[in-house]
DNA sequence: GTCAATGATCGCAATATTGCGATATAAACT
DNA sequence: AGTTTATATCGCAATATTGCGATCATTGAC
């Protein structure tokens, strides 16, 4: 009825699922896209460089912290939002092993 | 109010963003995973491999079509399924470039 | 033709996501 | 304490996703 089963899968797959979710939204991709290029790492400019409210881009934040792909460090009154390198590395790794599986071309 | 904004947001950003979502659901990971290791690659193998209704499982592979990475053979009156490799290498080259961007540890 | 097998699609319910205005919170400053 | 600034959270509406039973469509076998 609706409801995710995440207990059907392994560990490792419900994991890749959450890592991609970070790059599954347009808005996300443009985040983590401005704080590799440290075009803005705070939360205003991220509002200003996005076309979205500052509550969305508060909830998007939200979400990708709660990934683990970047944190905030708290520089009152802002709050400066960066990659977290080892989920970061987490993710290289995971995407990596999936994607870089030699494909073949012939199927059945 | 609700409606996603794509339109402001590039055609690769949201490209990106449509890729991930292939690996966005276990489900879907799994279902990849099964077409690169060649485990099962018929729907109906694969309905059995997973612990999902047929009808689940076809939608998945219905997403999974529409972004373009895995491609339908129709072997009747089977349908084999297989990783589409431009789109994969496609996925490749979109997380690598954006993952492999080296993160500085520093921030603001 | 009818039948069985396989997969796609329909229709529905439950839940999740996206977006935003309004409000709450927290800290620095007066 | 009150004000300002920056961010988080609430509450809501719209839409998207997930899942499944039931049904439809196609093909091969009879």
């Amino acid at each position: 009825m609706g409801v995710s089963r995440t207990e059907i899968f392994s560990e490792q797959q419900n994991r890749l699922a959450d890592l991609a979710k970070a790059f599954a939204h347009p808005a996300r991709v443009a985040i983590l896209q401005m704080l590799m290029a440290k075009k803005a790492c705070v939360c205003g400019d991220l509002v200003g460089e996005l076309g979205l409210a500052q509550a969305t881009v508060s909830q998007h934040l939200k979400e990708l912290k709660r990934i683990g792909i970047i944190q905030g460090e708290i520089n009152p009154p802002r709050v400066c939002y960066c990659i977290n390198p080892p989920v970061w590395e987490e993710a290289k790794q995971a995407f990596g092993a999936l994607l870089d599986t030699r494909v073949e071309v012939s199927c059945c």
